[in-house]
DNA sequence: TGTACATCAGTGAACGCGCGTTCACTGATGTAC
DNA sequence: TGTACATCAGTGAACGCGCGTTCACTGATGTAC
């Protein structure tokens, strides 16, 4: 007890410390500040070092440079988004068509809770894609929706054309449903996106026949 | 035949003319050039203007600034979806399912076959939303694939939601597919989208069951 | 327990860059008479 | 058909801006003895 209180310090104390201590995750969450607040395409490293309290030149002591950071933050939106997924699908009971359902549903509120993230995802060219980390977090997330929704008898790794398709059918109605209401297909703001997805997303997976 | 020889004159002589003629329509072209080639982030009006063999001031006696630009383009990418749409919704025949897939392909295709100007027509931050043009556009090309989706015997101008559904699904399915062909999902580069196109999303329609 | 020293994580100034837009201007075009 | 003149569509230089990154540096931390 002493001890945690010991090493805990003040908001105040640790802005005047020399060496910020956690400077990393601090860095992460006022990124995705910047992207919540401005857009990606306002985004900018030194607006983010500006609002983490620390010199433009700090960044480079944890991130390589810009795109290492992205990396870093959409690496762990992917695997928040398979954890939301698999934690969706386990809700869901045992039905197939209900965990389908339950999976496409966390799917698109994930998109819609935090969109400019969800941007930052499929932003490829803002990415390093050869980063091991991103690749294998984004192949987690596919295969939780791919598990329940192959094809019943197709073989569990098949990666042909056919087995693909019901699962890719599924992530194609999901995905486009969120990039739609987030790019105010159904209307401006994200209460129109909301809005869409309480009451229209459960109609329109009803015609969804997998 | 004369007259017309007159009026054509050649691109050197255009080149050198001090009134380029048609800047308007030379910018757009230059436009959507570098859009494609360094992708809508790396966009920028002096680029734009330096392909168009003028200077960074002159676009402004075309458009009010980057954003009118970028917006006419957008327009114009709605106003050929909406064709590309009722084109192969046309050749299509009478079945009603076999329109909707020739729709849905036909949207697939018009997304990958420039997939820079298809980027633009979603990037709401960087157009003018209130120009009512881009609007009607966008509206014109939804309405073609609501006009053979919707539920047979709902009123044809139905804006409720359970009217609605059937043309949603279509519309995000497609709109999905298209998205995460061109953002790599289905594997790198653009063979890797068109290869999906052809092979899969065949298959993917069929689980769509409107 | 105290000290010397290497390493680590910051600073702040400076770099060069390309951008969108504005400005006063000028050459070309079209029109009224 | 010719001329005066208004309008149009360009020029090119300059503006201020914010950016990502590099640099030589320094204060704090941790470790070997």
């Amino acid at each position: 007890m002493n001890d945690n209180l010991d090493t805990v310090k003040s908001d105040l104390e640790r802005s005047r410390a020399y060496h910020h201590g956690s400077l990393r995750s601090a860095l992460i969450e006022a990124a995705e500040e910047v992207i919540a607040e401005r857009g990606l395409d306002r985004f900018s490293l030194r607006e983010t070092a500006r609002r983490a309290g620390v010199s433009p030149a700090a960044p480079a002591h944890h991130f390589k440079d810009v795109r290492g950071l992205l990396t870093a933050i959409a690496s762990q939106a992917f695997a928040d988004l398979a954890d939301t997924l698999a934690e969706a699908d386990a809700t869901a009971g045992p039905d197939r068509d209900a965990r389908i359902k339950a999976q496409g549903k966390a799917y698109v509120a994930f998109a819609l809770d935090r969109p400019a993230r969800f941007d930052l995802m499929w932003r490829k060219t803002l990415l390093d894609n050869d980063d091991p980390q991103i690749n294998e977090q984004g192949d987690r997330a596919f295969e939780m929706l791919d598990r329940v929704t192959r094809e019943p008898g197709a073989p569990k790794s098949g990666t042909s054309d056919p087995a693909l398709a019901p699962s890719i059918a599924a992530w194609a109605l999901v995905h486009g449903f969120a990039r739609l209401a987030i790019d105010g297909a159904f209307g401006p703001g994200p209460e129109a996106a909301e809005a869409a997805a309480r009451s229209l997303l459960p109609l329109v997976l009803d015609y969804l026949q997998v």
